[in-house]
DNA sequence: ATGAAGGTTCTAGCCGCTATAGGGTCAAGC
DNA sequence: GCTTGACCCTATAGCGGCTAGAACCTTCAT
């Protein structure tokens, strides 16, 4: 017999707030299996599995979007994996080229940082620097 | 004698769009030092300085707000260099904890694409590991 | 029956823009 | 002087991924 728990049950054993759920509701990645007669939702473990696969997901940095493809295709067993490694895979590219970026504006922000001895901003390097 | 360029040829000449420069006002990073009769937005070589400070800045990734903070200091000569100094310092530290984050992400992402072989879902180790 | 804890919807705000609508202004050519 | 077309104006809404608040309703234990 499955049980059904209310939205704070599940925002406490998924570790999400509630009002998050209620927002990827709103976005259709996770709904209620049913209400209470007063409105409350009510979820089983199914959504609380789904809300850990949401949860992983969002900590690999992918949208929401591609959470949601991802969530649709988990549930359809023979579904080409091919979609599931491309969401990734441009997940990765993604991130290297943000990590390129980064380490750019790190040695340039640490370049910055050594380059000031002044007192006042009269002298300072950093403020010549960004005015050229 | 200075010229007075209309927000289209400041645009232009900053490589920044009109519109941004105009939401740039409504934070009170630059204002126009006066209008035509007609009410167009008129700026001097000062304006477009400063544009071009905020452009470098939101290069280095700082927020509007620091990038704020940096022409007030600019502004005053007798300012104390070491706000300047703190705000570069604690970006480098933001940029420095995101690149952690994103080289963690780096070698998730690696590991996932690198383990499916798979040619369906129900195969697939990427909707495995998310699922767990 | 009551009160606390938790739930509901709705609206607005965050950042840093971008887009759209619906108008007004400017300078040049006729 | 008039028209044209490029430019400008304000105001409003939207993006993503939440978060916060108001004003109210439900549930459950006592």
């Amino acid at each position: 017999m499955e049980s059904r728990i209310t939205i704070g049950q599940l925002a406490k054993a998924t570790d999400t707030k509630a009002v998050t759920i209620r927002y990827y509701e709103s976005a259709g990645l996770v709904s209620p299996v049913t209400r209470t007669e007063g409105g409350y939702r009510l979820y089983t473990d199914r959504e609380r599995d789904r809300l850990i696969f949401i949860k992983r997901a969002r900590l690999l940095g992918l949208s929401l979007e591609d959470v949601k493809s991802l969530l649709g295709l988990a549930d359809d067993e023979n579904a080409p994996c091919g979609q599931v490694d491309s969401i990734i895979h441009e997940q990765l590219e993604r991130v290297r080229s943000r990590l390129k970026d980064l380490q750019q504006l790190e040695r340039e922000l640490d370049r910055l940082e050594q380059c000031c001895q002044a007192d006042t901003v009269a002298d300072c390097k950093i403020i010549e620097s960004l005015s050229q």
